[in-house]
DNA sequence: AGTTAGATCGGCT
DNA sequence: GCCGATCTAACTC
């Protein structure tokens, strides 16, 4: 399974989101590998979007969104969550893309402890559960994904994809903007 | 099955 | 001071 190049970053983040779906997010943790298969994304833009974190320009919270693609970019959220992102579009040109849920591949048991659940679609089947499966936190922003133990390698050959767009998520401006991405009938896709 | 409230804190208006 | 790219448990029907 070969890593995504950072050009595949570099580009339209609604593009990206939309071809992370079906992609491997894995964290090499010692000896251990956990990973899972993206099943819903959605995409945060930059000025024009007023849900994205850079609508307002730079912060040191968003500032990673600001720089080149093929960064991590995770947050803290609602006194209790962390979200992770991905990084798109160049340099000075802030987009990112939310990783919102997976369907876990290795490392299920770690993740199912630390989730203190038993079913596999309540591992990751949100953005908050996943950084908690994977044990992601603030310290795991800003890492390179072409680099470091964190990264995104090519799907599996698994015969055609059906995704779906539909609206985003929990958001309360821009709601009707077709940016959330899914894997149609996915048991570990968000349940709205 | 669907709705609501509470948790809990960092970021920015 | 307010509100958020969320989750869970509890409550109602």
């Amino acid at each position: 399974m070969r890593r995504l190049e950072r050009a595949f970053y570099e580009r339209d983040t609604v593009v990206v989101a939309a071809e992370l779906i079906g992609k491997i997010l894995n964290l090499k943790q010692g000896t251990h590998l956990l990973s899972g298969i993206i099943v819903e994304t959605e995409a945060y833009l930059g000025s024009e979007d007023p849900a994205s974190h850079a609508h307002r320009g730079v912060t040191p919270r968003n500032r990673v969104m600001f720089g080149p693609a093929g960064f991590s970019y995770v947050y803290f959220t609602y006194g209790n969550h962390h979200c992770f992102n991905v990084v798109t579009e160049s340099e000075h040109k802030p987009g990112a893309v939310l990783i919102r849920a997976l369907e876990p591949l290795g490392g299920i048991d770690e993740m199912k402890k630390r989730r203190h659940v038993l079913a596999l679609e309540d591992v990751a089947s949100g953005p908050g559960k996943l950084t908690q499966a994977f044990g992601m936190t603030r310290e795991h922003s800003g890492l390179d994904l072409t680099t470091s133990d964190l990264f995104l390698t090519e799907a599996q050959p698994n015969g055609t994809l059906r995704i779906k767009t539909s609206k985003r998520i929990g958001i309360s401006r821009a709601k009707e903007l077709p940016y959330r991405f899914y894997l149609l009938g996915n048991l570990c896709v968000s349940k709205t």
